[in-house]
DNA sequence: TGTACATCAGTGAACGCGCGTTCACTGATGTAC
DNA sequence: TGTACATCAGTGAACGCGCGTTCACTGATGTAC
């Protein structure tokens, strides 16, 4: 059958939104193309008429995830009180419902490593993204120059991978909640307020 | 054939660290016991007398590379100069040398999402390495308490570990060399002198 | 001291499985005339 | 308006491959007598 192309445009978001959600969740070796072709309701042998390759997948879910993510550091800072929006990224961030949802949340916390063995054409594709995705929070920042503020966004945004990432291998929910709170606090005194 | 005691403590010795380096190196998934085992000078069928199953093996590797991470920094913090051991940890963790071999260094920055997605019964284990690590460098740690003094050390390595592990994705050398100046920065300033 | 037997680290083939990618094919729609 | 043909998203089987785990077997050493 041949399709619309409004319909092909609908399957290739799903596809992408399916692997963006599934390589978070349970990392993109175990992400199967056949598993998110199943989930999109397709069969995988379709895939390649939307991507050229896995890592070609890859690359635009990631590009995707950041997006959204960034999308939603924006809606904190811009639903927070005059002058707590860095605070309030900082608390979205580092927030139980974060901590909580992989498969939604920062690729950092939840692919970082895996970003960093890929081979360097890969990497150099998902490095834009991430460029993007500080431009974007910049504003944000502390600093005078953009190029401070560039930096200071991508140490705090590193910086709170890490600490998200460490605790999601904590099993007790009421120690997950302190050490997130512990974080928060942390973050805003070093990165607010500067 | 038969082998001596030695002779099988010496194999699974080597099997632990070539695990170790491996799954770091390219991610537990890509690490097949097949390949570990023929890196040993062995065949896979031998690998189950030394361990129950793949996450046995993963778990224990990384309870290793914690234990040599955590030697590496009880190092750099002894031969430091007096009243400087806490920056001694934090340039050595921080270091060109340590960005640029993740077979060799910190877990947490090489394995981290990986941890979080394992079954509770792993995680279990894994915490408890961890625990061991925080216990060992809690002493250079700021804070008045033992308790104070972990928190601190847990929230200092989630993130340099996230930062570490973004560097690790930045391909330009020079930038590399930059971001990892920055960050000693800021978690000397923030960490030290407390 | 000499012999018979038990042990068990390591071998290598086999198991069922899922993977990424390719490819001949289908068939509804768009285009050309 | 009607007919012939081209397009191409999606199908489903097939490819070679590596995986974790199991298992009957080997054979040098340690132990029992």
């Amino acid at each position: 059958m041949r399709y619309s192309p409004e319909h092909k445009a609908r399957n290739h978001e799903n596809i992408l939104s399916v692997a963006a959600r599934s390589f978070r969740e349970r990392g993109a070796d175990t992400s199967g193309i056949g598993k998110v072709m199943k989930k999109v309701g397709l069969t995988k042998g379709g895939f390649y008429r939307h991507f050229k390759s896995k890592d070609d997948l890859f690359v635009q879910a990631v590009a995707r995830a950041l997006d959204e993510t960034g999308r939603s550091m924006l809606e904190a800072a811009k639903s927070a009180p005059e002058g707590d929006a860095l605070r309030a990224i900082i608390e979205r961030y580092l927030s139980a419902g974060h901590a909580n949802s992989m498969g939604t949340g920062c690729v950092r916390a939840a692919l970082g490593p895996e970003l960093a063995r890929k081979p360097l054409r890969v990497r150099k594709r998902i490095e834009a993204s991430l460029e993007a995705y500080r431009e974007r929070l910049a504003p944000f920042m502390p600093g005078q120059t953009r190029e401070e503020k560039l930096a200071e966004c991508r140490l705090l945004f590193s910086s709170m991978a890490g600490v998200l990432m460490m605790i999601r291998v904590t099993s007790d929910p009421q120690r997950r909640e302190q050490q997130l709170r512990e974080a928060r606090e942390f973050f805003i005194k070093s990165f607010d307020k500067k």
